[in-house]
RNA sequence: GGCCCGUUCGUCUAGGGGUUAGGACGCCAGGUUUUCAUCCUGGAAACAGGGGUUCGAUUCCCCUACGGGCUACCA
């Protein structure tokens, strides 16, 4: 084990868009991989085809690229172990091998069972009030299977091509130990463990068995999946052990604490009333036609969700907040993931985001902001459009906010902060500003400290204090009451502009 | 119902037998920016409850409460 290259996969179902717990959990288990030097694998776990959903894989796919989680091997780019999807797995019988070695071995047996038979023992176990109503080392012996049947009327049944299912054959009462990474020691009696079904009817394996069978195949050092496995943890403990592999050789298990609703109770689920994106990327449901925005489209960087959600349920131990995914990579430990749920904080995602916005360089935003002026139909010079974003950057916390932010810096503003006006604007003011207008002129050169030097001078020159103004004059040539910093602004925008917006604004107004 | 996991400010969390229980988001106040935002400073804000163990428990143990998960031929 100890010189086993540490390797360790995501593996989701592609039963709908990937929703950002799950990326999480992908991150926690690339971020282990990276750590050790290891291989990152991305396995498709499509062995329910009842809940099969198209596009899905894609989705994921995309989502992980987009999250800046590289992957070493699995579906779409390959590797020594493939395939990678479960269903095609299936038709190379690999997992039917195993299935059948636990049965030869005593350790799973052929069940026939009807779905209504099924039912009806539940029902009969529920009115006999049965504490723990499951097919086990008791009630097995009542139903149809291998294990009550005479051993003829199996195999009459077996060729006469009865559908069947494996099911792993829990012993009665055992104690059951394992050691998770996040937990510690687990403790469960195997009478809590029912007889899971290994292999369906349809043989596909379920999850207990595929997900072993492949960790075992694809050489899997650690497995780390969400609290909802804890409970059947134990039933593939003694799986691996049927298969005559020892605690050293099988996966470690890590089982991460679940992302909570920001609001309410439970776990996160597809849609939330906080309106936050649930989802990495826009997803919509082929099956259900249903639809949802993503981190991606609603203007975050991947590197702020990536960020937001390492800190949900593990941190570092120092007061560092903001990390690159290499930093990430160093930092990461298990024994530093708590046990308890997180619920997430949309106003900490909102901050994360601002943070990484401050940092990027003008001319990368410019590139993001860029498409969204020529939707507005501009064409403007890249120059400037960085000069504003150095402008408005400090206001935002997401790009998408730039046009409504910054629009005055393209085109004329045609709505006025009303509310500005009413509370500053008097019988003073234009006597101000066309004074204001006639020393502009006279400047030769227009920087934010020469506008502003004039500004003040205009003040003085006339009486008027510059605080009765100042946000007047904003207005003026922005509309709006406040934004970047006043004469930073002014000497982007430039004499002629400035002038002409001004006394425009005085022509309507007086 | 049963089983499993958990419980430190509103939220994410640090800490750990003796601490002024630390940080971050958010919130509030003051300062800067003669405006808004930023920024700076300060503030309010937490160990779920009850029993033990101990000289001393928020920290260790037990119980209760609460929260969450699981209880399918779904993952």
């Amino acid at each position: 084990m100890e010189n086993r290259r540490v390797r360790l996969r995501f593996a989701p179902s592609p039963t709908g868009g990937l929703h950002m717990g799950g990326v999480r959990t992908a991150l926690f288990n690339y971020l282990f991989a990276k750590k050790h030097g290891g291989d990152f694998i991305l396995r498709i776990e499509d062995t329910d085809q009842t809940r099969y959903v198209p596009g899905a894989e894609e989705y994921i796919v995309e989502a992980l690229k987009w999250s800046g989680i590289t992957l070493d091997e699995g579906v779409s780019i390959g590797g020594p172990h493939e395939p990678y999807r479960q269903s095609e797995r299936k038709e190379l019988g690999i997992y039917k091998k195993y299935a059948d070695q636990l049965i030869e071995s005593g350790h799973a047996y052929y069940a026939f069972d009807t779905p209504e038979e099924l039912d009806e023992m539940r029902k009969r176990l529920e009115a006999a009030k049965v504490v723990a109503p499951q097919y086990n080392s008791v009630t097995r012996q009542n139903m149809k299977n291998s294990v009550s049947l005479p051993e003829d009327e199996v195999k009459s049944r077996l060729s006469a091509g009865e559908p069947y299912v494996v099911r792993l054959k829990v012993p009665r009462n055992e104690e059951i130990r394992f050691h998770d990474i996040i937990r510690g020691w687990v403790v469960v009696n195997s009478s809590q463990v029912d007889d899971k079904v290994l292999l369906k009817s349809d043989g596909m394996p379920t999850y207990h068995l595929a997900h072993i069978v492949d960790d075992i195949l694809m050489e899997i050092t650690h497995a780390v999946r969400g609290e909802e496995w804890l409970p059947s943890a134990p039933a593939h403990i003694l799986t691996y052990r049927f298969l005559g592999i020892d605690e050293e050789t099988m996966p470690k298990y890590a089982h991460l604490p679940l992302i909570l609703k920001p609001d309410g109770h439970g776990k996160l689920s597809k849609r939330d009333k906080s309106g936050l994106p649930m989802f990495p990327l826009n997803w919509s449901d082929a099956r259900t036609g249903e639809s949802y925005v993503g981190y991606r489209e609603s203007g975050y960087f991947p590197e702020a969700f990536i960020n937001m959600l390492a800190l949900l349920g593990w941190n570092p131990g120092t007061n560092q907040e903001l990390f690159t995914m290499d930093e990430l990579i160093e930092a990461f430990t298990f024994e530093r993931v708590s046990k308890s749920g997180a619920r997430f904080d949309p106003e900490k995602t909102k901050w994360f985001n601002q943070q990484y916005l401050r940092k990027k360089p003008d001319a990368e935003l410019a590139t993001y902001f860029m498409p969204e002026l020529e939707t507005q139909g501009l064409k403007p010079d890249v120059s400037y459009v960085e000069k504003v974003c150095k402008l408005i950057k400090e206001k935002a916390h997401f790009v998408t906010e730039f046009w409504s932010l910054g629009h005055f810096f393209f085109v004329e503003p045609t709505v006025f902060d009303e509310d500005v006006i009413k509370k500053r604007w008097n019988e003073n003011s234009s006597k101000f500003f066309i004074q204001l207008i006639a020393n502009f002129k006279s400047l030769n050169t227009f920087t934010a400290a020469e506008s502003e030097a004039t500004f003040k001078s205009t003040s003085e020159q006339t009486g008027i204090p510059s605080g009765q103004v100042m946000q007047l004059f904003r207005v003026m040539i922005s509309g709006a009451g406040g934004g970047p910093v006043l004469f930073e602004m002014v000497e982007l925008l430039g004499k002629e502009v400035v002038i002409k917006r001004m006394e425009k604004f005085l022509g309507v107004r007086s």
